[in-house]
DNA sequence: GTCTATACTCAGATAGAC
DNA sequence: GTCTATCTGAGTATAGAC
């Protein structure tokens, strides 16, 4: 049964967003799922393996559920809002961002999961970048914005978690909102 | 001697910046000081005192050499723009934020080394507050620009180590240069 | 697919010799 | 202060039974 094997992404993308990369262990995932860890062994033939299929079933579901709340909203400010959106319900359940966990513990990763996360930043930034389109005057260009748009979310996440707060991502969202060129 | 204690401290926080929060083990941190494990046990009870001391120690560090580059300067643009240069040379040296680390692996600290944390997040954040008082129009308040900045800076270390760039942080000092109100 | 058993490595921590 | 020796626990990974 694939239902096994699906399971084990979703339980170790879980354990890592609550936790860290390091939570994501053939063992703890086991534990999780009810098996042995050697079991787990029968599914992904090494630990790198393992990471890199959680990072690229993330990105798809983090696309998924982005096109789907944005595809009849063209207003750039709108956009951005439903982007903050999605990290102000990883806050709510005191999640870290896949990407920075991932950064964070990047010395351990091997080259496919880091061309993964990079991937995936790219593609982020072509998303604001996109719909900063019809943003006019902006103060800095739209790549600059979208990294510095990154930056600020997957780092108020984690001053958050570390405040135990929701302070740093407000005052991302309040950043957003005071954009006059939206 | 105390020395081998700084010395011990000091690699640490090295091991930290340049991998992660756990390369800093006892193991690890004897071959670097050239000692056995045991003998690190000497000079710390556990290793959450060695964590928490290797903040303290940054964060003394930090305020240090950021007093003394700002002392004379009182362009709420020039000092912020001198912070932003701490950061440039962490990352021209492929470290990262030691609140970041410390942040994504926050469910490994204990309450001591959060606390520790949490203090200098207050303080930075009150440094730039501090800064900002004369400049005027804000659009959002000096706490909240300050919030959105230390993330920015924070998520920018992580996102260029993954992209081995420096595109994100050059984007954040951008930005600052582009703010009108300053 | 899942199990037991096993090998190896690394971690934190302690006791006791020097 | 530093050492050796040792304990306990957790990690990745494999071989082979069922």
């Amino acid at each position: 049964m694939s239902d096994t094997r699906d399971n084990l992404i979703r339980l170790a993308k879980q354990q890592i967003r609550s936790d860290k990369l390091a939570a994501a262990s053939f063992r703890e995932l086991g534990k999780a799922a009810g098996i042995k860890s050697s079991s787990v062994h029968y599914h992904f033939q090494s630990r790198d393996n393992l990471l890199t299929e959680v990072f690229t079933d993330f990105r798809q579901e983090f696309f998924e559920e982005l096109d789907q709340r944005t595809f009849n909203i063209n207003k750039p400010r709108q956009r951005l809002l439903v982007l903050l959106s999605l990290f102000e319900e990883y806050q709510s359940k005191d999640w870290l961002g896949l990407p920075s966990a991932y950064a964070a513990g990047s010395k351990e990763l091997n080259d496919e999961s880091q061309q993964e996360v990079k991937f995936f930043l790219n593609q982020v930034e072509g998303w604001i970048a996109q719909s900063l389109s019809s943003a006019s005057f902006l103060p800095i260009s739209r790549e600059s914005v979208a990294k510095v748009l990154i930056s600020s979310l997957e780092g108020a996440l984690l001053m958050d978690r570390i405040q135990q707060g929701q302070s740093y991502l407000t005052a991302v969202r309040e950043w957003i909102c005071s954009l006059s060129s939206l």
